[in-house]
DNA sequence: TAAATGTTGTTGCTAATATAACAACAAGGT
DNA sequence: ACCTTGTTGTTATATTAGCAACAACATTTA
């Protein structure tokens, strides 16, 4: 008989994050190990105690992770991974739909009354959060939309937001360098960077980062991209007065200089 | 303040299912209805244990769920639901992959050895499962596809796997209607139920059942759909030579009646 | 200014619950 | 008589939930 070997811990932790237990992993991974064991045989691959494989297989079935023979003893079979998992993920998405409906009600409440968060910097945590938010900001300007970032978060992240924004709103955007073709619908500023490398001016204070920059729409809201930490991105939102006052001169202020520079 | 008004128990089932605590989801849900609450807010609104607060704020940051202001004391938002739910089912969704992938390096362990289930009967329950075991059965026919089945089994499940079979193979199918227009691809056997219920031929038990059928491939290989009996539908699946001719015999007696009952 | 009060954020401990593991036994087959 | 299957009840163990106490700091009051 197979030995109860030992199994990945990264799988048990993933199949748990997919709703199963420990000894629920174990037997159905000892099963897709064998063809048709009885419930001793799946005691004896899974290392699972006698006594509890029973409720165990009955749950994995109600899963629709096994299949169970008529036989006496009854000999049970495991889904093939590709349909078991997608299976599992039926469940957990149809899941995720209720709760998304369910949590909107209680979300829609908050919308009405005021945000009352004119004052605070928010840390948002996660690109893809961090993107929403942007696209957020774009989509709402009325008057003004300025980005004074790296062409790598340009590229990677920024741009296809802008297209969000209104078509009569100006979008400045500010850059140490542009690949393709430069597009009418904003108004370029490319850093020579290069070239500022041999003046005196300090430049390593003006991109100094991989993966970071600013973002100021109608002179009001700023979105400050500090790029990954400690792996995950995180940003700055505020629409504080301080904060954006920080941002219109630092925006300014490293216009000025690009100009300087190329005169 | 606003009361820590109670949550439908289905809506945190659901969230513990996308891999929250309770007190993980009620916070989460607190924050939903308030725009930037402290700590100690967050505990009134949400009923958590105040001390209980601080760790599983630190969570739901961490899993993309809420950020977090610069101020003290610290103020704490919600991300949209939308965003919120995906956030989590990106992870669920990479521990799917994952999982798959690591599980499939079991599964093909045992493709090698032959499966010994030639004498069993297999109990399969859900309609995915079925269909997907249909699928290899067409999909691997050699020499013949039989398949006796009302109509709203075919129309609904079956039909499109039928498209699987091998072209040389010849697909007989019996049933008791047809909508549309009648496929060349198969051999078609109509059966004229109205017209036999007024014959003393035992019509009750041709096709007694709704959503129900049976299929056999290669005169060895053999599947009974037995429809929903308590929610979900089931089926049993052979390759025994007992139930194979049991099969055989029972598809080859109706389609008998059939040709007597036209007569 | 100093004491009183209140709030935030921490730490460590206890209670409740879900999961895991074991022991014992009835039923049936050899 | 023996072995195996399947069931039941009981005991550990781990995770989650809940509580009490406190240091740090800010605000109020005498």
């Amino acid at each position: 008989m197979k030995a109860p070997r030992d199994v990945p811990n990264a799988l048990l932790e993933s199949l748990k994050s997919l709703g199963l237990t420990k000894y629920e992993a174990l037997v159905y991974i000892g099963l897709l190990r064998t063809a048709g064991a009885t419930a001793t045989e799946v005691h004896e691959i899974s290392g699972v105690p006698r006594a509890s494989v029973y409720p165990v297989l009955d749950r994995l079935v109600q899963k629709e992770l096994v299949s169970v023979s008529h036989t006496t003893p009854k000999r049970f079979d495991a889904v093939p991974p590709d349909q078991g998992v997608e299976n599992l993920m039926r469940r957990i998405e149809s899941d995720a739909r209720s709760a998304r409906e369910a949590l909107d009600v209680f979300y829609r409440e908050k919308e009405l009354e005021g945000r009352g968060d004119r004052e605070l910097v928010w840390t948002i945590y996660g690109e893809e959060n961090i993107r929403t938010r942007l696209a957020g900001m774009f989509g709402s300007a009325e008057r003004s939309v300025e980005v004074l970032a790296t062409w790598d978060i340009l590229k990677g992240s920024v741009l296809p937001l802008l297209e969000s924004a209104p078509d009569p709103v100006p979008v400045d955007i500010v850059t140490e360098r542009w690949e393709g073709e430069q597009p009418s619908r904003f108004r370029l500023h490319i850093l020579p960077l290069a070239g500022l490398r041999e003046t005196r001016l300090p430049t390593e204070n003006l991109l100094p980062y991989e993966q970071s920059g600013v973002f100021l729409v109608d002179n009001s809201r700023a979105l400050l991209w500090m790029g990954a930490v400690d792996g995950q991105p995180s940003a700055l939102y505020s629409e504080s007065e301080g904060l954006v006052l920080f941002v219109r001169r630092h925006i300014t202020t490293v216009t000025e200089w690009a100009k300087a520079a190329v005169q």
